[in-house]
DNA sequence: ACTGTAGGCCAACACTTGTTGACAATCAAC
DNA sequence: GTTGATTGTCAACAAGTGTTGGCCTACAGT
């Protein structure tokens, strides 16, 4: 016995992650995320049971927003896209959930969750407005989704080559916007 | 001999195309292609060479920008969000590219010339001012590519409930600051 | 020292993938 | 009617996939 269970799992969880977020669902194949582990593809299914279950185990994603806490009303747009912009850089679990939820039901499943359990929520509280929120959490999804795709996956040179705070002049009234405007 | 070989050609392409935007790239297997036009998978390598080539063909992409001719200047966001909208809506063109762009490399080369080749002169031309036009188009796409990907593909109920007057009216702003604001 | 248990590895399974080659069917030209 | 080319079919391949069971190996408790 060389190491606990637990701390194999863990190894596995984190090669996974990188995987999944590198290569989407289908072509990060449990032998690869074994090799990067340096371990037995069987424990991947001795301790996860299945390649589902691993993802679903690597899927686990929190948005974080309690680390947002008092903002003036007139600077939540900016204060926003820094959030999510450091979220994207923080760890791959974002990118995780974009590379497979395009392919993977339950991965698109866990994200609508994600975005209508958390960040709707968020802005309920900080817009004092909870009929609105639904709608204002899909476009401020979207729009950061599709600057996380353009930036990380598509690679869209520009985007690359934009500084953090290049990016929330340009989309800090945007958001903005999608959370105040009536 | 049944049919020309140009028209079981298309009959394949039309195939592929609903395939690889319903499944991506790796999900959307030759022999299914095969097995929806009603043909030998073998026909496929006869006609196409290899996957590769015919995810090649069916990733054929044109923005239609010719279309978008005389606009005055203050309308040029609800515009440019209508002519998006109904190009999501027209074929499962933009749908392969966003579904495929995620996994396959090749896709997103294509999708970085289709953006930056197609849409970046058309607002160059469009503004008069070449030299921002590629941050500009990038800005455009990564909004654009959010709305679709959390519409078509993800499927938020918020934005799927939307109709076209509402998102002209969310975005439309959007798109015009990205595309006008100094 | 002996045993039970838990971590780790190996080999194999059943299946699917892209791809290939040989063979049959159909039509046009002479 | 025979030839030649073009369209279609069939079976098989080599490689890679998720998954399983059996067999080591090392430690803990007695």
């Amino acid at each position: 016995m060389r190491r606990t269970s637990e701390e194999t799992k863990s190894i596995i969880l984190a090669a996974a992650r990188e995987r999944f977020a590198a290569d989407g669902y289908e072509r990060a194949t449990i032998r690869s995320i074994a090799a990067d582990a340096k371990i037995d593809p069987a424990m991947v299914m001795r301790y996860f049971g299945s390649k589902e279950k691993l993802f679903a185990a690597a899927a686990e994603f929190d948005l974080r927003f309690d680390a947002l806490a008092e903002v003036p009303r007139e600077r939540l747009g900016a204060e926003f896209v820094r959030h999510f912009l450091r979220q994207w850089e923080a760890g791959e679990s974002l990118q995780v959930l974009l590379r497979t939820g395009i392919t993977n039901d339950g991965a698109a499943e866990r994200m609508r969750e994600i975005f209508a359990g958390q960040l709707a929520p968020k802005i309920a509280q900080l817009t004092g407005d909870p009929a609105s929120a639904p709608v204002r959490a899909a476009m401020v999804s979207a729009q950061m989704l599709g600057i996380g795709l353009a930036r990380y996956i598509l690679e869209f040179p520009p985007v690359v080559a934009m500084s953090e705070d290049d990016l929330v002049t340009w989309l800090g009234p945007t958001i903005q916007r999608y959370l105040t405007a009536d």
